[in-house]
DNA sequence: GGATTTTACTTGACTAGACAAGCCTGTGCA
DNA sequence: TGCACAGGCTTGTCTAGTCAAGTAAAATCC
């Protein structure tokens, strides 16, 4: 237990000054603990206090300790074992995690322009690559878009993409200088499982020429599979000019 | 309301094959849920059932719906307002999620061996641009490691870091061919923050020199910056060869 | 008609219990 | 000594209610 820590505050300050707001009693635990790990008096794998110990010191009902509990739990910051306790995670372990925006979105963000120029969207025969990753057989036939997307006229993105005729039936009526290929997709079947590679490297001399740059430029190429209760939708390689694009992010617990 | 779906599942079924172990009730009413979520019978914006139906149709207390309802809404499923409702989330809104793991365990994960090589460990004098980073002034002490990494003798990594020695004092005296320096930090200040920059580029003379590669190679480039309870404590630029690097994910709600 | 109040319904948070299931230890028996 | 079993601890989940706070539409008043 942390002595020094102020205990078991007022229940309900109804007195406070309006500028804070009271915060609610399991978010006050939350806080207590996630400070004990931060300071480091709870080392990775130490024994935390149960939840009947946090009950009487903070003067609240059980629930209202499990949830606190519960949702550092879901941020990876403890780990409950029934019948030992609450023990406080390993934090080394904790993989970080990273947010990819939707392209269009991230543009409108930046309070710019977003428009695309369609080069290819057709119905083709699925080469043996192709199908084996959608699920398919050779020569079944898929849709196949070709987009080069652009932020204040720079290109930023070139997108090719096979998609599952199964899943989305109308997908060329869509007009994709209006709408993106991921959004629409996303109407027709949410997202419910998507698998990324992030990798550095050329560009093909298409794409090269599409995006107006030279054919040694480095690009961050994005190759990503989604699927949709087990079917697969759609298989994309997202080309992005090294000098114009990068992948950024933030992580907190 | 589902009419089509299974209705109010038996409270417990006790006498349930061992193999199926009887989920929670919570549980069901999230799978119930996400499975109308799936389907696109709630579009997303749509109302979706309160809370009172839902205790109604399982037959539960509203505890148990609440927490299935917080647990959708912590994985940006619905949307809950208080006064009107819960609302499908528009889920082309959630952005996905990609992992970045510790080089160290990541390569021991795939059954291969690591070792480090360290080029420089030394107290410098920061730069201008490292100090504002940094949260220091010009011209301050800040610990400064360059060290490559090798997986079965390939080299994969140049990791040039800088490290604010008011967190980590005894960084220079850690023996980086055994521990890697994000391991070594962690124990010292467990990661409360992180931001990310990913992008495709040209390595620099040096690095190139270093990880063997030719001056031209795309390279994959993870700049990060890691703060600990607003205490900036480390800056690092990783740098991959393209061809033999790439950051894999996968996103599930 | 237009402004105001009331009412009904929603989610947010909590209480004070309950039982189940998992883990460890200490006791007693063979 | 070695094994089985009973306590006593832990977390996991649930119930049936309460009060608070927010929204929107219906009812009321001027």
């Amino acid at each position: 237990m942390l002595e020094s820590v102020s205990p078991p505050p007022s229940r309900r300050a109804r007195d406070a000054e309006p500028s804070t707001p009271v915060k609610a009693p399991y978010a006050q635990i939350k806080e207590y603990l996630k400070q004990g790990l931060a300071s480091g008096h709870w080392q990775p794998g130490a024994l935390m206090p149960s939840d009947a110990e946090l009950v009487a010191q903070f003067g609240v009902s059980r629930m209202t300790v499990t949830r606190a509990l519960r949702e550092l739990q879901n941020e990876s910051l403890v780990t409950r074992v029934q019948g030992l306790g609450t023990y406080a995670a390993h934090l080394f372990r904790v993989s970080s995690t990273l947010t990819i925006r939707d392209l269009h979105e991230e543009i409108l963000a930046r309070g710019h322009r977003h428009h695309a120029k369609v080069h290819i969207a057709r119905q083709e025969n699925a080469s043996a690559a192709v199908a084996a990753r959608l699920g398919l057989a050779r020569g079944d036939p898929v849709f196949h878009t070709l987009i080069v997307h652009f932020e204040n006229d720079l290109a930023l993105q070139c997108e090719d993409r096979f998609v599952n005729p199964a899943c989305a039936p109308d997908y060329l009526q869509a007009d994709f200088t209006r709408i993106t290929p991921t959004h629409y997709l996303l109407q027709v079947a949410p997202l419910w499982e998507a698998q990324y590679a992030i990798e550095a490297g050329l560009p093909s001399p298409r794409e090269a020429r599409l995006l107006g740059i030279p054919p040694q430029e480095p690009c961050l190429i994005i190759v990503r599979r989604t699927v949709n209760r087990g079917i697969p939708i759609t298989l994309a390689r997202l080309v992005h000019p090294g000098s114009r694009y990068r992948v950024e992010g933030a992580f907190k617990p």
